[in-house]
RNA sequence: GACCCGUUCGUCUAUCGGUUAGGACUCCAGGUUUUCAUCCUGGCAAGAAGGGUUCGACUCCCUUACGGGUCGCCA
């Protein structure tokens, strides 16, 4: 039998970070047994659903690489994957609960009659949880049909996982209590249950419930500040499971091989957007610098600086030194224009030293006379100024690389120098020891 | 309120009765780099509380506290 998975979304809003791990670990699970992944999209909202929201949500799975065999855009056998489309298999499934004697009306709709014993799951994650539908008073009959003649998530839920065949669904803890419901339903169609694994909820840094609105919430806002979908499908699979080995960093293909349910965790996690940020360091670091350059350019543009002819050589010398393209151009801008900000901290630590100033004007003249501009040349015309005025090179190169770029980090100064040529950096040096 | 689930450094986590309780992020210090970053080394930092069970509990059981979830003609 062959493992079928389902992300079943309600595009009543935008893709947020937890369900997007919903959808990773159903895609996961899928993946690396071989299995199909199906996309199913929940509207029965009718009041709440949108276009757009729809769309987003599209556009989030596509953009993370969870690709769906089976779903909107992509068909297969057991389709309208639309549930606003589905009105007579729902129909006929009613069909049998009334035949069955199982519903009764009630102002209109339509409830279902729970049998009142104790029903217990067995959680792929949870482990076995018991609730006593004898106490009527905490698990009153659902409703399933509304007097408008439409159904509730709970019947269109199970009817769909039934119909569809769903072996596994992974699904957030919200529907733990959910579950002895549709293990009453199925049992009243005399269906096979699937297998149901509750993962933890995510949180905010600060404990509360992660919502729409909280920073890192939406999946929509990472390729906006510049997250590679591989470091976020990475990061959020850590929240809430681990490998059991100390690996932190891994491809798709690696989650692929290395998930299971068995090493879901039980306890919500917090969000920490910093060690979000070092996931994508760590996965920009292998990218190749054609690759970075050109995911890069967008934000560089957007920041209204220009794209130079030695633009790869510009991002190759700050590519490492980045969490996110969204911090780019902020690296990058003194290399590209000449009205950058001096960064007053920087300033005042070069001012503090009473020989810089001199040394500075001095550098400037030499630069200038230098034929043949190279970084090489520039710290050889420096190494000699310093000695000659008997201080250590060292000593210089943070005043040099405050003249040149305004702050006190940065790229590699023979970098900067190259970067920049002979003329810039005169005009720099010597503007800046005008100012010490 | 009732019912469920949970509780190890600030955060993500390892530990499946015997460990100096390990790793990672963050932060700090040192080293490397004539500069910046990377990198390396080191440091700060944890078993919610109280009872049991046991020769021995972070680990098993109970109670309490705290956190989260659910109790809709939302999904």
């Amino acid at each position: 039998m062959t493992v079928r998975t389902r992300f079943a979304p309600s595009p009543t809003g935008y893709l947020h970070v937890g369900g997007a791990r919903t959808a990773l670990f159903n895609w996961l699970f899928a993946r690396k047994h071989g299995g199909v992944f199906v996309l199913r999209v929940e509207d029965t909202d009718e009041a709440r659903n949108t276009e757009e929201a729809r769309q987003a949500i599209f556009d989030g799975m596509h953009w993370l690489g969870l690709d769906w065999d089976e779903g909107p855009e992509k068909g297969g056998d057991f389709g309208p994957y639309y549930q606003s489309q589905r009105k007579e298999i729902y129909d006929a499934w009613f069909a049998k609960l009334v035949v069955a004697g199982r519903v009764y009306e009630d102002g209109g709709a339509w409830r279902f009659r729970f049998e009142r014993k104790p029903v217990t799951m067995h959680d792929l994650v949870c482990g076995e949880v018991t609730i006593d539908y004898r106490d009527e008073s905490n698990t009153p009959d659902m409703v399933v049909k509304r007097s408008d003649g439409s159904y509730v998530f709970h019947f269109v839920n199970v009817v769909d996982d039934l119909e569809m065949e769903i072996t596994h669904v992974i699904r957030g803890e919200d529907h733990l209590m959910n579950t002895p419901k549709h293990l009453q339903l199925i049992e009243a169609f005399g269906g096979k249950a699937p297998q149901y694994a509750h993962i933890p909820l995510i949180l905010n840094p600060d404990g509360s419930k992660m919502s729409k609105r909280d920073a890192g919430a939406a999946v929509g806002d990472y390729p906006r500040q510049g997250f590679l979908p591989a470091a976020v499908v990475n990061f959020i699979a850590l929240l809430g499971w681990n490998p059991k080995t100390e690996q932190e960093i891994f491809t798709l293909a690696e989650l692929v091989e290395k998930f299971s349910l068995e090493n879901v965790n039980r306890s919500p996690g917090r969000f920490d957007l910093e060690k979000c940020k070092w996931v994508n360091q760590q996965h920009l670091l292998t990218v190749s610098v054609e690759d970075f350059a050109a995911a890069a350019r967008p934000f560089v543009e957007a920041a209204g600086l220009p794209v130079p002819a030695n633009y790869l050589a510009v991002i190759a010398a700050v590519k490492d030194k980045v969490r996110l393209f969204g911090d780019v151009p902020a690296a990058v801008d003194f290399l590209l224009k000449e009205d950058f900000e001096y960064d007053e901290e920087a300033v005042a630590k070069v001012r503090g030293n009473a020989a810089a100033g001199g040394l500075l004007s001095a550098l400037a003249t030499a630069f200038e006379a230098i034929p043949e501009w190279s970084a090489d040349a520039a710290k050889a015309a420096l190494n000699e100024i310093v000695t000659a005025a008997g201080a250590k090179p060292g000593q210089m190169m943070f005043p040099l690389r405050v003249a040149l770029s305004g702050r006190a980090h940065g790229p590699d100064l023979g970098d900067v120098l190259n970067l920049l040529g002979r003329d810039r950096c005169v005009a720099r040096v010597r503007h800046f020891a005008g100012m010490c």
